[in-house]
RNA sequence: GCGGGUGUAGCGUAGCGGUUAACGCGUCUGGUUGUGGCCCAGAAGACCGUGGGUUCGAAUCCCACCACUCGCCCCA
């Protein structure tokens, strides 16, 4: 072991797992341009008062300092983006994308960093595949969106998914419930736990997904947001169900479904998965209409998801879904060095400007053939093409197919040699 | 930030106070001059997580730290 590691939390996606990032990631770039979204990149690093105004500084990035500021730039500090959307909607306003055909259809994948404490499925960097629908807050949006993931999920071969739903109010009807919920909680506050009892003066919302024991009795009681919502959220909320309900959607309504950022209004959603430890959540997501006001723009309505991607491998690969297959190296070219070295590394190039992918066997010295055919078996190579002495001399390479068959040998000029490869290599 | 568990070669493990730290898998090389998978032989690879301490002697006992891991919190 060297005296340099990983930074805590941080992970190395070795190529076997990369296999399939690669099929996640093809799979969802693929569907989100059947929904019609384009991608765009933005930083991974902000100004840090683009998330103190987007996410808020009671959401539990500040407040748990989960969040990585690193450098001080002109006044004003830079932080590694927590989540994606506040960036997008960023860049949303900064480059006028309200101008465009509305509402614009974004996704985004790349890394986020939260410096919370490592666990099974929970890393200080992981990855999104991240959708968003800016500019509308037609209930049909909310479904769009919903119905992506749950594609995604379908296609990738994890199977149906159940999505957690709830409406989580807007300015207009949250405050009041939320003293509703803080004056029946306050009833009991000598038997809430620590944690609770300072949530219920920071943020009483969070205490309906309480897992503290003895809080199911006092919540199973407690006024829930469905019964308190303003006509114009209940309208929502009764739509995106009926939505949901006509394309026969799953989705399971759960009023103890809180998100721990500022921004979201009505629709907030999850997709919990197995095999990942107690961390279930595989996509969470909800509606954002306050956001670019937030940050200084004009209203602009907006709903999106955050899908994990280091937590949709291990849900695969806990639902036995195997990884794609690594290409293999159809053509491995044997020598012996010297003189035949120097022709198989020629033919090696041409082979692959032919478009045929070719493994050279590489040797400071002399190699014996036996060593050459023990690496192409290992490397699953479909043919070796040898080029000894003796078949420089002819001007020919001997062609051994692997997987049975005659050795035979076709002439080195030419594209003999690529026309035989094409043959054989199916 | 708070708890529990674990740290011996790339991976999985053994050794648990006493000479050059063992085994399996993997890697590399070879098994008569140039032919794979099986088999055989050999090699490389470990400052036994780090630093202190106890002891004539420590991978083995004690302490601290670090890392990893599981959980709380929160989420993807």
């Amino acid at each position: 072991m060297t005296g340099i590691q990983r930074v805590t939390g941080m992970q190395d996606v070795l190529p076997e797992d990369r296999r399939y990032w690669d099929l996640i990631l093809a799979t969802a770039g693929q569907l989100a341009a059947e929904y019609g979204f384009q991608r765009i990149d933005v930083p991974v690093l902000e100004y840090t008062s683009l998330f103190v105004r987007g996410v808020g500084e009671a959401s539990d990035f500040f407040v748990n300092k989960e969040m990585y500021t690193v450098v001080e730039d002109e006044g004003d500090s830079l932080t590694l983006r927590p989540e994606f959307t506040a960036g997008i909607v960023r860049a949303y306003l900064e480059n006028g994308l309200h101008n465009w055909v509305q509402p614009v259809k974004l996704y985004a994948v790349g890394p986020i960093f939260r410096r919370e404490r490592p666990q099974a499925g929970r890393f200080r960097q992981h990855s999104q595949f991240n959708v968003e629908i800016l500019g509308e807050d037609d209930p049909a949006t909310d479904l769009e969106v919903m119905l992506l993931a749950a594609t995604l999920y379908r296609r990738l071969g994890y199977g149906q998914v159940m999505f957690q739903l709830n409406s989580t109010g807007c300015p207009a009807c949250k405050p009041a419930y939320v003293e509703k919920l803080r004056a029946y909680l306050a009833a009991y506050e000598d038997r809430l736990a620590p944690v609770d009892q300072e949530r219920l003066r920071r943020n009483p919302l969070r205490i309906m997904d309480s897992k503290e024991p003895g809080m199911e009795a006092i919540l199973a009681q407690a006024p829930h947001i469905g019964d308190h919502l303003c006509p114009d959220c209940a309208d929502h909320f009764a739509e995106l169900r009926g939505l949901l309900d006509n394309v026969g959607q799953a989705y399971r309504v759960n009023y103890r479904l809180v998100r721990g950022i500022d921004y979201y209004v009505k629709t907030v959603f999850e997709v919990w998965g197995e095999g990942i430890g107690a961390q279930a959540a595989l996509t969470g997501g909800g509606r954002y209409d306050g956001l670019a006001e937030a940050i200084g723009g004009p209203r602009t309505p907006g709903i999106g998801f955050g899908a994990g991607i280091e937590r949709i491998v291990l849900a695969l690969a806990a639902r036995g879904v195997p990884p794609p297959e690594a290409p293999p190296v159809p053509v491995l070219l044997a020598h012996f060095g010297g003189e035949t070295k120097s022709a198989a590394a020629a033919l090696a190039f041409r082979l692959r400007e032919a478009g045929i992918p070719a493994r050279l066997a590489f040797s400071r010295g002399r190699r014996s053939l036996k060593s050459q055919m023990r690496e192409a078996n290992k490397v699953a190579a479909s043919v070796v093409v040898i080029l000894g002495d003796a078949e420089l001399a002819a001007g020919e390479v001997a062609m051994r197919p692997l997987a049975g068959g005659e050795q035979t040998t076709v002439p080195l000029a030419g594209d003999a040699v690529e026309r035989w490869l094409r043959a054989h290599l199916a």
